[in-house]
RNA sequence: GCCGCAUUCGUCUAGUGGUCCAGGACAUCAGAUUCUCAGUCUGAGGAUCGCGGGUUCGAAUCCCGCAUGCGGUACCA
């Protein structure tokens, strides 16, 4: 019989600056594999690197999952039984697995400076060839294997700083078997002795990585592409310790729309779409990133176009939930190569899930940008606004710059539009329509839209030009919804202010 | 440079040897709705499947080579 292993997935940033839109399809497929196989979602921490370190990153990762609605079971900021979840948290228990290569041959100390490294590069750069740590090296450097045992022994106990390095058996084929990709193959000696204990007595990524995926019972490794190449390294540690290595998949990257390339920070500025969850304000620097939230996206638009970045359920269906993305999740249907990121779709996206979205919600983000823009109103009436208007709406700050005229009068009329359609006579015209439309009592939508066309035809008058200078009136600009609809939400008094302000406006 | 991964409409993709002179979505264009803009509906154009060799009766699909792109090559993750 055949004892599946617990599915344990783990999702682990380093908090060196606000997450990334990859780092969060990196997360979200974990957490849909996760979830399928009812298994454990879990955020960890590598702060391994002190000198990267930036103040509120960990924060940042933590709200940005909130807002999508991706739950962690176990982790940073939740807890659970395999914690501390944060690496620097964990740094006593490394020393002893480096330890333990070391003692059994599968690594070696090194005290090689920086710059004596620094200079066997440049020396080897300038033969056009690429200096490595490895087999055909270590004898001519400074480490273990090349000192006596006594010089080894006084070098540690003066307190000399060093590195503990991973030695790769040479001539080794290794052999990586990744869920996206098949098999990968490399030889070892193309290899470099990675470095896997620093020498401030923190684990480098390598060792955190291996020790904190085996003892947290990680089943399966889903990352980012970037990691492809060091796979081999992992695979010969779980090797070496004894340990049985979980599965891998590595993910195609996230392109930049333009060119080609990772998507990076400045692309999102540069090309008008967030690269990030949420807003970012840089602590040393100042500047602001965009974020989705902030430009109108709706979390589970963000999370639909991830999803299918990359993915794909194997149907035609596009406009798929979270819990539905959980059941027809497969690792099977990732695509091997990089995605470019589209601003249009994203869009698209986006305006499909705000017409889905139920009328309470939707208010909440409409009352909010009515609020930003000191604007408060009746709820009926803005639930009467957004009832006409939400089929128009890409973005939430459309809630205000697709509406804003319904809450108050223009006070700029669109240069081109009045060109176009004011013309000398309009304003008589204009009179003369607000007098018929007054003399609708009670007002009807309709009962008016009869009496101006009555008009309009029985003068013999253009119907597009009439309307449209009216239009320019109520709204400032040649946009919107049914003229009468605007006229029936604002009323017949403000209508007639409008059409006076109109007039005395655009011609003095 | 070296190593690895990838390569189907502008973009995301379907396709796992015949039903594919390649299907869908976004975008584009046209028509319809209309006082305007948006939306919606209908339709159209758009890929000789990176290139060159094989294998096969038959290849987008399998094999080899090349090209291009990307990733990696740190006491960063």
């Amino acid at each position: 019989m055949l004892i599946m292993k617990k599915v344990r997935v783990r999702f682990a940033p380093s908090p060196t600056g606000p997450l990334h839109i990859g780092g969060v399809r990196t997360a979200l497929y974990n957490y849909l594999f996760a979830k399928q196989n009812n298994g454990d979602f879990i955020l960890r921490i590598e702060d391994t690197d002190q000198t990267r370190f930036v103040p509120g990153a960990e924060e940042y990762i933590i709200e940005a999952f909130q807002w999508l609605g991706i739950r962690f079971d176990e982790g940073v900021g939740i807890g659970g039984n395999y914690g501390p979840y944060k690496q620097s948290e964990r740094k006593p228990m490394y020393k002893q697995y480096a330890d333990y290569l070391v003692d059994n041959g599968w690594a070696y100390y090194a005290f090689d400076t920086p710059e004596a490294l620094e200079a066997r590069r440049k020396e080897a750069e300038a033969q056009k060839k690429t200096f490595q740590y490895d087999a055909s090296t270590r004898q001519g450097l400074c480490n273990s294997l090349s000192l006596s045992k006594e010089e080894v022994e006084e070098k540690l106990n003066s307190g000399a700083p060093y590195v503990i390095r991973f030695k790769y058996p040479a001539n080794l084929d290794i052999t990586v078997h990744d869920m996206i990709r098949g098999e990968v193959k490399i030889n070892s000696n193309l290899l470099d002795d990675k470095v896997l204990y620093k020498s401030d007595g923190m684990p480098t990524y390598h060792l955190a990585n291996i020790v904190d995926d085996h003892t947290m019972e990680i089943s399966h490794v889903i990352r980012g592409e970037e990691w492809l190449p060091s796979a081999p390294l992992h695979v010969m540690l779980y090797q070496a310790f004894g340990w049985e290595a979980p599965r891998f998949a590595h993910l195609p990257l996230l392109l930049k729309p333009d060119g080609n390339g990772k998507l990076s920070k400045r692309d999102g500025d540069r090309l008008g779409f967030p690269v990030f969850p949420l807003q970012w304000k840089d602590p040393k620097s100042g500047d602001i990133s965009s974020g989705y939230r902030e430009s109108g996206y709706l979390p589970e638009a963000v999370i639909n176009m991830l999803a299918l970045l990359g993915w794909n359920p194997g149907t035609e269906q596009e406009l798929i939930d979270l819990p539905t993305l959980v059941k027809l999740f497969s690792i099977d249907n990732i695509s091997k190569s990089g995605a470019k990121f589209n601003l249009e779709k994203a869009k698209w996206f986006n305006h499909q899930y705000i017409q889905l979205a139920d009328e309470e919600r939707l208010f909440t983000y409409f009352d909010g940008e009515l609020r930003k823009h000191g604007v408060s109103a009746d709820k009926e009436y803005v639930l009467h606004v957004q009832r006409l208007m939400k089929e128009r709406v890409h973005f939430i700050p459309e809630f205000w710059e697709q509406t804003s005229y319904f809450f108050v009068a223009p006070t700029e009329y669109d240069p081109q539009a009045v060109k176009k359609r004011w013309k000398p006579g309009t304003a008589q015209h204009l009179r003369k329509m607000m007098e018929i439309i007054q003399a609708v009592q009670p007002f009807d939508k309709l009962k008016a839209h009869d009496a101006v066309m009555d008009y309009v035809q029985g003068n013999e008058l253009n119907m597009g030009a009439v309307m449209n200078s009216f239009r320019i009136a109520l709204v400032g600009a040649a946009k919107g919804p049914d003229l009468f609809e605007i006229i029936a939400a604002i009323g017949v008094e403000e209508t007639a202010r409008r059409v006076s302000r109109a007039i005395e406006t655009i011609e003095p």
